[in-house]
DNA sequence: GGACAATTGATCCAAATGGATGTAAACTGC
DNA sequence: GCAGTTTACATCCATTTGGATCAATTGTCC
């Protein structure tokens, strides 16, 4: 039994989740909470069904939409240290998903670009990320999940979100 | 230079952001960026001066609001693997911020407490939190910011964030 | 009350992580 | 064009992670 008798202190689980977004902490709280259960879900998921890890896919995902970018514009739009991206990239490579065109202009980089294999790998990984993001957004009407999306977007555009004032 | 001449595929990272922010998984991948972002600043931040991982203070912030509780309760609050509570927990303990009492009721688990020094702690380790939620929220007005609890809460209450259909 | 399942939390260990460093190439100032 | 700095990416290695397992206790059903 979770509580039973006179326990004031330990509600529910719910109740748990009700009075931690109510804190302080509330909008961390909150949001934190979403993507962390989600990516729980569907970050073992997908890791179960095509042995690859979260950031293969989204750098493959990111690779896709901007063929010939270097693995360092990978970071911009995952913010995950230099050396995940890199193996990320490499595991990409090895398995034929990706392949590394050396750039006329600067022979340190590589531009990154999609295989045929790696957009079907792709296709294949897209549609039940697709099919859970539509589950997870399931309780906001298509009203809300623009407005949703709107507010994100607003916060992602913010300055300080990747260079804090306040932490150094 | 990122792009300089004729390159269509790769815009600089603003575009690049906002182009992913209206993909397929613009949803995932607008409020994913939000939270992964923090997450590098503030567990950085924490780590380094407190020497302690997210999941320690984590479990700390919920010790302290709901006193009593069992690891297993955590669990539902962060969503995170039970044996990287377990570790967490050691750690508070080992370290005096918390104290573990026997239930009566129940002699597997045990009942969490903050100690003294474990609230001081925590006090220590809150004030730049919170700080650093006021910056990360600062792009949104009063009255957003609010909406945007609103529509977060509303998501985690869905009952298919943390037991998906169409994710075994 | 006794056998079997479920739950709580700790621990094992192979694999992943990330800070630091290395290597090579490109800018910068003179 | 030459030292010094910066950038792109790879790699090293100590630490962390998390799936699996274990031990102890509780619940269930007959």
């Amino acid at each position: 039994m979770n509580d039973g008798g006179g326990g004031q202190d330990c509600p529910d689980g719910r109740q748990m989740l009700d009075r931690i977004m109510a804190s302080d902490l509330r909008y961390l709280m909150a949001v934190s909470y979403v993507v962390l259960a989600n990516n729980q879900i569907t970050n073992r998921f997908i890791e179960r069904r095509h042995d690859m890890p979260v950031q293969a896919w989204s750098a493959l995902y990111a690779i896709a939409q901007f063929p010939g970018l270097r693995a360092r514009d990978i970071q911009v739009l995952f913010p995950r240290p230099q050396n995940t991206i890199s193996r990320a990239v490499a595991l990409l490579v090895r398995r034929g998903h990706v392949r590394e065109d050396p750039l006329p202009d600067d022979a340190r980089a590589k531009g990154l670009h999609p295989t045929a294999q790696g957009l079907a790998l792709l296709d294949r990984i897209l549609e039940p990320v697709a099919a859970r993001q539509a589950e997870l957004m399931s309780p906001l009407t298509r009203s809300e999940q623009e407005d949703f999306l709107a507010l994100c977007r607003k916060l992602a555009a913010g300055p300080l979100l990747t260079r804090s004032q306040v932490m150094g």
